[in-house]
RNA sequence: GCCGCGAUGGCGGAAUUGGUAGACGCACACGACUCAAAAUCGUGCGGAGCAAUCCAUGAGAGUUCGAUUCUCUCUCGCGGCACCA
């Protein structure tokens, strides 16, 4: 018997597969296809480290499955390369980022060639390439036909080290997820692409994607961030000008207490004149700007502005005079970059208006509706109600409040008391504390707010409570006491806690809010479930309006405005338009000429791909401008409309734009009449399955969609989603548990692996490591049990025989494992896929000879897992095709059924013996038989059995 | 602060309509082979106990004949978002 030498193998198969062809993907099939992707790597100088090759491995298996199972696959692979790292490069060591991208590219492909995979690559893509970015080119001048793209002139995040504009979804943290220096805001004239146009198609699109993992789509959700609300007018002075604002809230309009602009809306500056306190705002707006994005949040628990003095608005419905002020709690990037200040509804409102004494009036009553639990509110029976005082009692020396609980319910609050007709809520107060508490010397100090309402079920008089409560505090003047009646003490238990330990205590939000109001918190939002409750409001203050919940008051006050054209509906999300354009050299050239007399104008189509045109200098300018400015004879070219001298756009694309469509190219690569044929499109489209990263979930995958549905829009794709099932693939962090770093010098070389173990070795320890989607530890040591794994496979060898009867144990395993192997490849659970193989192994290595055929399912079944390994024993058995073009294995269920099991007897719930019988054992027969078993009979102690649960095939369970 | 996910031996992990917790692998210990070592093979391997047995799936409670699995509360860790009006 040779020994295993994977060096020889892998080499030999890899030559092999290749002159076969067995790689290559037809366009046509009689078979059903199967396309399946992984994101395309950005070949970095650093070259592959083995977490890399874990997606790939992963889709390699599925697609090896999948071409045995008889589809048509298609498995490609290309090569994300513009963008920064390059360039960066080219600065430091004057190569030409096309020099140094190919020379990765080529190392990239050579360290993946070894391990094995199915790509195909004939259908190579490179985004870098003329004659694929032509069709970027193209879709981006698509987008400007349709008014999707733009030029913008609007304060953007630039990165003041690699001097170009970034996107939202470039930050981190209001830092440069490239650098990580801090980004300023600066206006600055830009391309951008029109995305919230399809926010709510993206966002409703998601519902169709039953097979994209939960978590992806609830973080495009918040990123999408679509809120309802009203966009209202507030009118200046001056005739037919407005301060317009956008807010959720319009039920709370008659709370409005003052205006606030962001220091970046250009209504400051047009109020300039009527501003009595110029220099003062003037001097906030320069801070404001010299702040950085991070120093904003960073700052945010003190918030500051500045009054406009002299400016004043109207309200909408009341006509009152309302104050205006500036503060950079106002986003200008989001709404209309005001907002109307509601500060009694509002927590960043409160907090503002508390510092610069603003007014704060209430205009949303708390109701607290128990929705959960006994006391929970009954829906359709009659509802009573009762005006009650709740009594915030002060310890007369301590700092400590008087907490009740009610031993029926378990409710924990304050004394609660109802007030009698014409009684004031003070003298109702101090009336129910002597009765209930039993403390005679009581002072009312102060009420604390409005009023708080709360429905529920009152159990003792079956109906539903609409409580009333009047908060106020009280004062005991000293511990003196009157005995309470036994009824009284039955019902209550009184305890004395310290303000800190008062909010726990509290088990309804209603009390909560009366607490809040003592800590001098009186501020209110509403609208909110919390576990067993809801919270709503009623409105008061609000003129008309009084009386109404919130959700009513919403309707009606935006109808009310909309008659005076001072208002209307308005739906905002917190996705920004993509800001397009990077004032660097290695991107896309945008591809738009700029003419005096024309204006903007596209490059026509058949002047397309704009080349990127060789430099001397890859620095970037630092003004706005990239290098691509310096080059006259580049940048200077003839208007394509009047003829006339103009001026080619200089700013370049973002890395974003050519992964954005990439997948598409893969079907018809080389076509040089369409981005992609449509026929190919129709036979391929969409994706089955798209394994990749997580961290893209709110980049890559929102700017792909997006640029899919305007392909879909525009008649060149016919699926409105691109990836129909999406997984994320967990990282392989360093031995040392950090993420793999060239920083840390703990980067573990696939080529080192594949040296030493095997490429098949690599791939089984990798899928085997743990759940695919879960980051894990490598393990040097853990890739040895799977070559171990292997050379128990390979040593099996010695004992095939021909055809004979085998165990029937081991068949039962066997074909147990066909099946658990083909489920978990489709589920994506290899590790236990590759842990059932081994118990196989196992089990096989045990007996004293194998049947050839036995051991060729298990050869076929590892083949994904170990295909080269596979093709090796597959050959020794005799066969002279590749494995790959055998069809899957089918489990025959007859087989995977073993005749007999471990049956568990439980007594009372502990396992007390374990008996093998026969599979078709009968529930009668298993109660007999258990009753024979000394253990069972030990643990019943003589007594009788008061029931008996049998779970077939599992286990008994009886009680005594 | 908000949203999502997670916590099981020395380690990675397994266990789905709630039914024998610790499959599989690593590490470790002992034995066989060997002059010796490596490799390989065999045995053991959650904790306590001589044993019967008891305790154990982040902590606490609940539902159940039975809970790693379901419900509630809490702690810790990871990821995302973060003044979005």
């Amino acid at each position: 018997m040779k020994k295993y030498d994977p060096k020889k193998i892998e080499k030999k198969w890899q030559e092999f597969w290749d002159k076969k062809k067995i790689n290559k993907t037809d366009n046509k099939s009689d078979q059903p296809k199967y396309y399946i992707l992984d994101m395309f790597p950005y070949p970095s100088g650093a070259g592959l480290h083995v977490g890399h090759p874990k997606g790939y491995i992963a889709t390699d298996v599925v697609a090896r499955m999948k071409m045995m199972q008889g589809y048509n696959v298609l498995h490609p692979m290309g090569w994300d390369a513009f963008g920064l790292p390059a360039e960066n490069y080219a600065i430091a060591n004057k190569v030409h980022p096309k020099v140094a991208t190919y020379k990765n590219i080529a190392t990239f492909k050579k360290q993946l060639g070894k391990i094995g995979f199915t790509y195909d690559w004939s259908r190579e893509i490179n985004t870098t390439d003329p004659e694929y970015y032509r069709w970027t080119q193209w879709t981006f001048l698509q987008m400007f036909q349709k008014g999707l793209a733009y030029e913008s002139f609007e304060p953007v995040n630039w990165c003041p080290v690699d001097k170009t504009v970034l996107a939202n979804e470039d930050l981190e943290n209001g830092c440069c997820e490239r650098c990580g220096s801090p980004v300023e805001r600066r206006p600055m004239r830009q391309w951008v692409l029109r995305i919230t146009k399809y926010a709510d198609r993206m966002l409703n699109d998601l519902d169709k994607l039953p097979k994209w993992p939960e978590a992806i789509k609830e973080m495009q959700r918040n990123w999408i961030g679509r809120s309802e609300g009203a966009q209202i007018k507030f009118p200046l002075a001056e005739k037919d000008k407005f301060i317009e604002v956008f807010t959720t809230r319009p039920d709370t309009l008659f709370g409005v207490t003052y205006v606030v602009l962001a220091p970046e809306n250009k209504l400051v500056d047009e109020l300039k004149n009527k501003i009595n306190n110029w220099p003062e705002v003037e001097k906030y707006l320069n801070e404001a700007k010299k702040k950085s994005d991070l120093e904003r949040t960073e700052l945010q628990k003190e918030k500051t502005g500045v009054k406009l003095d002299g400016v004043f608005v109207m309200h909408p419905i009341t006509r009152e005079k309302i104050p205006v002020w500036i503060a950079d709690y106002v986003l200008a990037s989001y709404g209309t970059g005001a907002v109307m200040a509601v500060p009694a509804h509002d927590e960043r409102d409160y907090e503002f208006a508390k510092r610069y004494n603003l007014p704060i009036k209430e205009v949303i009553q708390p109701l607290v509706t128990r929705e959960k639990g006994e006391d929970g509110f009954r829906r359709n029976i009659p509802v009573n109600e009762r005006h009650a005082v709740v009594a915030v009692i002060k310890h007369w020396s301590e700092d400590k409040y008087l907490g009740v609980e009610w031993k029926k319910t378990g409710w924990k609050g304050f004394v609660i008391g109802g007030i009698e007709n014409g009684e004031k809520a003070a003298d109702a107060g101090v009336r129910e504390i002597v009765e209930e508490s039993g403390y005679k010397n009581v002072k009312f100090v102060r009420p604390l707010g409005g009023i708080v309402h709360a429905q529920f079920y009152q159990m003792v008089k079956n109906h539903n409570r609409l409580a009333h409560f009047e908060p106020a505090l009280f004062q005991l003047e000293d511990g003196e006491m009157v005995e309470t009646s036994d009824e009284e003490k039955n019902l209550h238990e009184f305890k004395w806690l310290k303000p800190e330990e008062f909010s726990s205590y509290i088990t309804h939000p209603d009390m909560q809010i009366v607490w809040d109001r003592l800590q001098g918190n009186y501020c209110y939002g509403g609208n909110e479930k919390i576990d067993g409750f809801s919270l709503d409001g009623i409105l008061t203050a609000s003129s008309e309006f009084d009386g109404l919940a919130i959700a009513e008051a919403k309707e009606k006050i935006v109808a009310e405005l909309e008659k005076n054209h001072l208002g209307k509906k308005q739906v905002n999300y917190k996705l920004r338009d993509w800001v397009f354009s990077r004032q660097r050299y290695w991107g896309e050239p945008i591809p738009i000429i700029h003419c005096d007399k024309c204006g903007v104008v596209a490059v026509p189509e058949k002047d397309l791909p704009v080349e990127l045109p060789k430099v001397k200098n890859y620095e970037p300018t630092g003004t706005g401008e990239s290098p691509l400015a310096n080059i006259a004879k580049w940048v200077n070219v003839e208007c394509p409309k009047c003829g006339g001298p103009a001026k080619r756009e200089t700013n370049t694309m973002p890395q974003w734009a050519g992964s954005s469509w990439y997948y598409l190219r893969y079907i018809d690569p080389k076509n040089s009449k369409a981005l992609v044929d449509k026929k190919l499109e129709k036979y391929w489209s969409p994706v089955d399955f798209y394994v990749g990263g997580a961290e893209h979930a709110t980049r890559h995958l929102i700017y792909a969609r997006f640029w899919h549905k305007f392909l879909f829009d525009i008649g060149v794709v016919n699926y409105e989603e691109p990836f129909t099932r999406l997984q994320n693939v967990g990282l392989i962090m360093a031995e040392d548990g950090r993420k793999m770093s060239k920083r840390w010098g703990n980067v573990i070389n696939p080529d080192d692996v594949i040296l030493k173990f095997g490429a098949d070795s690599l791939r089984i320890y990798e899928m085997f490591m743990g759940p695919f989607s879960q980051a894990v530890a490598w393990s040097t040591n853990g890739i040895i049990g799977a070559r171990r794994f292997l050379e128990k496979v390979w040593f099996m060898q010695e004992k095939l025989a021909d055809s004979f009867e085998a165990d029937k144990k081991l068949l039962n395993t066997l074909h147990q494992t066909i099946k658990k192997v083909s489920e978990d490849i489709e589920d994506m659970r290899f590790n236990t896929a590759i842990a059932k193989m081994m118990e196989l192994a196992n089990e096989m290595s045990k007996a004293e000879k194998v049947s050839k055929e036995n051991f060729a399912l298990f050869v076929q079944i590892l083949a994904p897992f170990a295909p080269h390994f596979a093709e090796e024993l597959w050959a020794s058995l005799g066969h002279k095709k590749s494995i790959f073009t055998e069809a899957w294995p089918k489990f025959d269920p007859k087989l995977a059924v073993s005749e007999t099991f471990t049956l568990a007897v439980q007594i009372n719930g502990k396992i007390r013996d374990t008996i093998e019988v026969e599979a078709e054992i009968s529930e009668a027969g298993v109660k007999e038989l258990i009753m024979k078993s000394e253990k069972v009979q030990k643990w019943l102690e003589g007594k009788e059995p008061k029931k008996i649960i049998y779970v077939k095939g599992k286990l008994v369970s009886v009680v005594v």
